[in-house]
Formats: C-alpha cells, structure tokens, sequence
DNA sequence: AAGTGGTCTAGACCACGGA
DNA sequence: CCGTGGTCTAGACCACTTA
C-alpha cells in the first residue's frame, strides 16, 4: 500500500557518501575535500550535482567552503563550539564567554531519565561531568553533562577539560557533535545548584536540558544547566 | 581603502526584486509566483538563476514550493504561527497550542525601553496588547506586546484578535513577520503578573523577550512573554 | 495533455588564494 | 600562473498536479 522507496536523488547520495567518510574518520574536521570536479569524476556525477550536495551540507553545517582554497570538514573551534552551542549573551548582545570554575569527572551507572534521555541500558555506565561556569566574571552556571561510557570514555584523570567540551569530544574521541536540541524552563535553583553556587540562593533560574547527536545522529551527550539570568540571555532567532 | 562595491550576483538581485514585491504588496501571502520560467523571462536571466534565488527564499521560509502546482508566498497560518514563531513543548515534546482568557488592548506613549527597542520615537505611541493564555489546558502565560501605532494601529475594538496575531498583523495590515530574535531568562513572577495569574505566585518564570521584523528587517513588534514552565518547555534546536 | 517544480548535465567565465 | 570555489547559462528529462 505504501508508495514504493523512490531512488534518493544522486545528490542526496553523494551527501551520505561524504558523512559517511567524515562519520567514519576517513575524513577529518579540519581537513579539505577533494576539489567538487574530483568528486563528481569519482563519484560518476556532474560537478553540479556535487555542488548541491555540498550546498546542503554547507547548510547543516557540516563543512565550510573558502573559495580559491577548497571545502573543508567543518571543525568544533573554540569560536564555534562557544558561540554556535552556547548562546549566552549580554545586556548589548555580545556573547558571554564562559569560564569553568570548578570540574568534577566520574563515572556511574545512569540514572533512569538520563539513560532513558540516552537512549542507553539502563545499568549502562555514564561519565557525569559536574561544574560551574562564571559568565561576564561573575559564576553563573552550573552543569550535568552526561556522556555514554561506551562512546566518550573520558577519565577523571582527564581533566581539566577545555573551555569548550565539544572541542575535546572531537580530538580525543573522534565525535563531532552536529546537532542539539535544547528544552528551556524555569526553576527555583535547586539545593545541589546551591551548595555549589552560593550566589543562586532563592533565585530563578533559566534550566537548559540539551541532547546532542553526531553526524549519524546517534546521541551522543545529554546535559542539565541551570544558568544565572541576571546579566545574560539565551538568544535565539526564529525564521 | 574600502573594497570597491562588488555587483550583486544576479541570483541576489532577483532575490531582492521578488521580497520587493512581497513587502510592496503586489505579491501577497499565499499568492502563486509567475512560474520559473515566467520570471527567467522577465526578469532577462536564466531558469537556474530563478531557481537560485528561489532556493534562498525557501530556506529563508519566505516562499514555500508545491511540486506541480507552483511557488506562493509563505502564508503565517496558524500552524506556522503557532508552532514556528512559538515553541512550546509539552513533556513528550508535542506542541503546547495556547488559547486565550483575557486580553486588553490599549495605545499609549511608548515606555523609554520599548521606544528603544522598537526604534521609534520616545513620544511615539504603541499599541498595548496585554494578554494570558493557557498551555495545555492550564492557565500559564502573560504577555505584553508592544507594536508601533504607526505600524499596526489595532484599536481596542478590534478584539478579540485571533489565536496567533501574527496571521492578524499579516491579514489585517498586510505586514509580514520574517524572522523574531528571543532573549530567554529566568525571573521570579513579577506583582503584574500574579495579578493576572495569580497561580504564578512565588513561581520562576520563563521571560522570552522578543523583537520582531518584517520582510525589510523593519522591527514591528516587542513583546515580553512570562511562561509558567512547570508541563511545558521552550524548545530550541541548534545546528 | 499541459504546466509546474525537481533533478541532472555540460560547459562557460569570474574571483580568490597560494605557489 | 594554476586550481579552487562562485556565478550563470541552456537544455534535457522526471515527477507531480490539475484539468
């Protein structure tokens, strides 16, 4: 009754093709791509056809292009990591920059809603990254991240992590974080928020429930942040 | 010193030429476009570069395509209004449709902060539209939203203005809202707004402060928007 | 059957970056 | 200078909608 399968257009074929190679490592963030006439001789299509597919990765921000350079495997900079993942800013608008505080790495079987926000066993082992964050100076953040053991095998002795966390997952770990998808709520700052963030006492707090997938859309990281709204904002713009 | 202007690519001006014709009126909401090849004529360049121009306006979710059929300019039906322009998600992550209990709708000299955000004048007069809404059947939002009387001169009368009141500025005035930028923090319930929900009390609350703009990046509305956030979520995906 | 958008090709020329 | 991506064209054929 169902439609038959239509043939995936060829330049959704060569999209796939080439997450693959990223997905895999054989393509590396950072590094170039074969030149779009390359490609479409080894993949038996027209350049056209390897320019679109291109395009919509260069639209899921999966690559980035420099002309008279070549296209490159899209990389989790410090830049990227901070302001694409992280969207705080000021009262202007500029962006707020984190900086970690404190940092507490270990590792435990999941918690029932995490490994169920994991898509993981339930008796499976997470890595619990704990820390608070200052934004614009002042500490302002407190955070759970929670990763698979299995995939992000990260270690106590591993810290101290760097400012931007995606950053490491990527060259130490090999994954690329591709997309995040962000819950927002309001809370009364909780006591373990407290008894690490004295200055949160009594206050409202913005409460970011993330989930971030890589490029083959497995989960990769689920996160709680209770952020201190007093001089920032998560900005968002909607078309 | 400065780079000399470049031209536009062709691809930019048609672009530019149809939002023209979409902010100027002479193409309307829901409207069909003259055809690819109707415009390629018209407009002295080739069906691919229409088409280019095309695709940006898609992604920019100002046209939309129907195979077969033909490109028409994006209408804000409800759907698009309530679940593009508004993210709220119920637990299992299914849209939070709000309905209305009360609105009252006023015109005054614009406070000092909004004059500033909308970028009108200190003594210019806006319209107040003041309003709760329930969320999933509970009462959990108040909004105040402020738009230019020059703009939208909606007068109290006017009420009860739809479920989403951008299909309202669009049907009514002919203004289009292209793309909002949200600033989210966390506030305790202000004494305004326990007034109006009194079950807000003592209860963090989810402030969306919103600036809104038309197809020519004009600003047309603020809006600042307390949500309970106890059965529901803003959501938010990151790329 | 006619008309629309969707895919794909082949080839031209331009703009930029690096050797 | 050469190779890269960026723009633009012309034309073919497919898939979907409507009449």
């Amino acid at each position: 009754m169902t439609t038959a399968p239509r043939t995936e257009p060829l330049y959704a074929q060569v999209r796939t093709a080439l997450i693959e190679r990223m997905a895999s490592g054989s393509l590396r963030p950072g590094q170039v791509l074969p030149s779009e006439f390359a490609l479409a001789e080894e993949l038996n299509v027209s350049q056209g056809t390897v320019r679109k597919a291109l395009d919509t990765l260069v639209a899921d921000n999966l690559v980035q292009r420099r002309q008279g350079r070549g296209t490159f495997v899209a990389e989790h900079t410090q830049e990227r990591a901070l302001f694409h993942f992280f969207r705080m800013e000021g009262i202007g608008g500029m962006p707020a920059i984190p900086q970690t505080l404190t940092e507490e790495i270990t590792q435990r079987a999941a918690p029932a809603r995490i490994a169920t926000r994991l898509g993981i066993d339930k008796s499976a082992d997470v890595v619990l990254i704990r820390r608070t964050r200052t934004l614009l100076g002042k500490p302002a953040t407190f955070e759970d991240i929670y990763v698979p053991h299995a995939l992000l095998p990260i270690r106590a002795t591993d810290g101290p992590l760097p400012n931007a966390l995606y950053t490491h997952y990527q060259s130490a770990h090999g994954l690329s974080v591709a997309r995040a998808e962000d819950r927002l709520s309001a809370v009364q700052a909780p006591a373990k928020v407290v008894k690490a963030l004295p200055q949160a006492e009594g206050q409202a707090m913005l409460l970011a429930t993330r989930v971030a997938f890589d490029l083959t859309d497995r989960i990769i990281e689920t996160r709680e942040s209770y952020i201190l709204t007093t001089d920032t904002a998560y900005a968002v713009t909607l078309r």
